[in-house]
DNA sequence: GAAGATCGTTGATCAAAATCAGAAATCAAG
DNA sequence: CTTGATTTCTGATTTTGATCAACGATCTTC
């Protein structure tokens, strides 16, 4: 009998053409043929695990990263070995920009479940942003989304109690699953109450007593990692003023 | 006796190629006849008074501007009319980056005091930055810086204590103003204790306690608006294991 | 220069969330 | 399956900084 065909997975690879995520990624609003030049340039390689990172602090900048299936963080270290989670990043949403200015990355990113990662050396795609008008429109959209969402997650830390800061989460999580094709009101949650603390400035303790709390609002029903919301509008009525960010939180 | 000439204020313009910030302004790393495309879009106008506006949330995103003198807070409004500072902006900082994503301002930015403003027509800077590399790239960096300073300020906000918080604040605007000619250690505030406050989202008695606490530590001197800092060892001590922090706050 | 508005300081009180501590549930690995 | 590690939940206590309140200083405007 002959041997299997083992088929090795980094062949598996899905050209942007066809990628679900091309609507909300780089290739958005290119000519077909562009996006085949992008194609080019852009690696495959096989899944992370969990915990493995896509790149670390103070590393030379060389790619950006754009997540295709699976979660990452992206979080700074402090000397004392408590970290702070800065990002949580989904399909479609691209890593790494901040690494531009000072040609090393200033945070460290890892998969929190096993994750496909599209790399794209920045070098080629600094060169073909010049030639390709729309592609560069694209890049400065997607640098400026970066500062918005930046700006609002500042405005929510900068005042606004627990549960305000916890709904918002909750809801920007909703709303992106949403637009990438999943539920808005049933999910898994990737990360541990540990790192939403830190995300949010909160004590973890604290994360978990506003999970028992909304659950005995009847807000939501949880059960460690799994999360069902089941009354969105009880949940949107808790963002007290925060205009900015709710509508920032609805845009990616 | 004939008529005294006047001079119209709008005609005393500096070109980028004369101009001191060119070192962190856009211009960086042009060739000179780069510079001297880029000049010919630029707009400059009448200095700002106090309170004006450069522009405001929701506005038609079409120019991002440089603060050439003075000083520009951006900030968001909420709907209860209280306002969340989001940055302060010295010269040779680029204000307006965020409106590029959606098409319109998503905050507003007003001058703290008369300041010189460079306008530009972003569209015409799209363009210019297609066939120019090099203002391609420190278009990017700037963009990319913006993200940085994000991010170190939500690793400030999302944890760390009231006096961390504003010695934080002191020290990179002492980092600031240094990198620009002006005295580190000796400046006059161009903003409020309640506009402090709203940026590192503490109450503005805080903030007013935390200067006192800080000038009976003889740390600085302080009085009203004017600031002498006294001890920066101390006041540096004081961010705990904020590296990324400080090492952000160094760099523009 | 007087009147009013704004801004900054200081004190007293209170509330929200951090911290400390321990139990229960889940997961990973041998 | 058992053991140990990790994660989550819950309770008790403490702390930080917000809020409320009042007053003096400074700036603005007429």
């Amino acid at each position: 009998m002959a041997p299997h065909k083992v088929i090795t997975l980094n062949k598996i690879q899905i050209a942007c053409q066809s990628c679900g995520l091309s609507n909300i990624c780089l290739p958005l609003g290119l000519e077909s043929d562009d996006i085949e030049r992008l194609d080019a340039i852009v690696q495959r390689n096989r899944p992370l695990r969990r915990g493995a990172h896509l790149f670390q602090t103070g590393e030379k900048f060389r790619k950006v990263f754009v997540v295709k299936t699976g979660t990452v963080k992206t979080y700074t270290q402090c000397p004392d070995g408590s970290e702070r989670v800065i990002g949580f990043h989904l399909p479609g949403e691209v890593i790494g920009l901040d690494g531009i200015e000072l040609g090393k990355y200033i945070c460290s990113a890892k998969a929190l479940e096993t994750s496909a990662i599209c790399e794209i050396p920045f070098d080629q795609l600094e060169k073909l942003t010049a030639s390709i008008p729309n592609l560069q429109h694209q890049m400065f959209r997607l640098l400026s989304r970066e500062i918005s969402n930046d700006t609002s997650l500042m405005a929510l830390l900068s005042k606004s109690t627990a549960e305000e800061r916890l709904a918002a989460f909750l809801l920007s999580l909703s709303i992106r699953l949403h637009s990438r094709g999943f539920s808005a009101t049933e999910f898994n949650l990737s990360m541990s109450r540990q790192e939403i603390g830190s995300y949010l400035g909160l004590a973890l303790e604290t994360v978990s007593r506003l999970f028992t709390h909304f659950q005995e609002e009847g807000i939501l029903r949880v059960n460690r990692k799994y999360v069902e919301i089941l009354d969105l509008e009880k949940l949107y009525g808790l963002l007290s003023q925060q205009t900015v960010c709710l509508e920032r939180l609805r845009a990616p």
